[in-house]
DNA sequence: CCCTATACTTGCAAGTTACAAATAAAAGAA
DNA sequence: TTCTTTTATTTGTAACTTGCAAGTATAGGG
């Protein structure tokens, strides 16, 4: 476990496992890029379809599809944009906000679970190197560019 | 970015998309998936179909034909256990050998990108807390149960 | 010699993805 | 105004991934 790689080899696979199992709620069950779009068009005021498709560095045709079959699980709206009707604004349904909502919980609460096999020095010092590390990726030029 | 959950969602992304970038090497193109099966058959000796699909929590079937592909990609083998015939002993390929060790090469540069844009301190500090977030998950129980 | 268990493979059927081409609205040029 | 270009989004198609159910083949226990 000393090489570089490997540690993150590993924490990449726990959190896709983690991620599977993130968002079975109340029946419905959520794919990990349905739930990073719920989230992202939560996050923001009024956003379009290319402003989240880019976001998420998801291609817009494939992004088209999968709003299409958010609004068939009625979780988002989808609606033209009154100034310039080539533009559609995304929304959540009232059950897309809860259903946003309670991923966000049950997320939360796997992490919690994961954060008590640490003691409170650790917890501080994992959650401040994240941090740091989501900022390094973020002024990496080999990854990670469209993202926040 | 105060939520634990926001941060460890950016994190996710962004390995993601350096997964995605990852593995083009010599005009072959390598999932992250098949990446990591790589990886696995390297690090394990004699290794059986069974085993690595557990290791890496993919649905033995779906593995199949994963490996089906590898294997006309040139880069694994598959040959039936001579104690047992049920089972199939995998093995790389010297072309197998020689991308899992293009793809640990090009990760550890990616990573090492990454990690130029932290001081010293926060390089070794970010490195110990991946290996406590790790061994945390390890030990929990809502997820990553069949890694390591 | 049968019966069950185990390792692995195929048959679907559904879902994801992305390139190319189409549609539709806006903006600029003539 | 009309023609052309640009921009936002959608469809056609085609390849790939995934997983359940059912199949094949080998091993081991009774």
């Amino acid at each position: 476990m000393e090489n570089k790689r490997e540690l993150f080899q590993v924490l990449t696979r726990r959190f896709g496992l983690l991620n599977k199992n993130c968002c079975a709620i109340g029946g419905i069950d959520i794919s990990a890029v349905h739930s990073h779009i719920l989230y992202e068009i939560d996050k923001h005021h009024e956003p379009t379809m290319q402003q989240i498709a880019e976001l998420l560095a998801i291609d817009v045709t494939t992004f088209s599809r999968q709003i299409q079959t958010l609004i068939k699980m009625g979780l988002v709206t989808k609606s033209p944009s009154l100034d310039d009707k080539r533009y559609y604004i995304l929304s959540l349904t009232t059950q897309g906000k809860f259903m946003a909502t309670a991923i966000e919980t049950s997320m939360n609460n796997y992490l919690d679970e994961i954060f008590s096999h640490m003691n409170e020095f650790e917890q501080e010092t994992v959650l401040r190197s994240i941090k740091v590390l989501n900022n390094a990726m973020a002024k990496s030029s080999v990854c990670c560019t469209p993202i926040i």
